[in-house]
DNA sequence: TTCCTGACTCCAG
DNA sequence: CCTGGAGCCAGGA
């Protein structure tokens, strides 16, 4: 980034609304990237979750799927199941990198959050 | 500087 | 049902 500085307030935007997904929900990269205000920037919404390990305060990014509650992420953790462990921790079920009862869990910040 | 890639999604065929 | 292409945009080579 040379001469963006709005590219930092998307980054810091998107983990702010990360830590304020409920605990037990879900929401999906598109639905972060809409709330934001750039639709089709999904796969940013993604590339800033490569950054989130190493903000503070911690950013849950397991709790960020994609539009069919998989967990496209889980290898960007410290193990392959580390993901779905802390989910599942969380209380949402997880079977094979498929979230179930996806619909009744997903949290969508456009509509919850005013 | 250009070219390629990617934790995504939508739409056409 | 499955496959491919386009849009998106920050970063690394």
């Amino acid at each position: 980034m040379k001469h963006s500085p709005e590219t930092h307030s998307f980054f810091e935007d998107v983990f702010e609304v990360v830590r304020l997904i409920p605990k037990g929900r879900v929401t999906s990269y598109g639905a972060i990237a809409k709330y934001l205000g750039s639709k089709g920037s999904s796969r940013m919404v993604g590339w800033a979750m490569n950054a989130a390990h190493s903000q503070m305060p911690p950013v849950p990014a397991q709790r960020v799927v994609n539009r069919n509650g998989l967990l496209t992420g889980k290898h960007h953790f410290e193990s392959p199941t580390a993901m779905q462990e802390l989910l599942e921790a969380e209380g949402v079920k997880v079977v094979k990198e498929q979230v179930q009862d996806f619909k009744k869990v997903f949290w969508d910040p456009s509509e919850e959050l005013l």
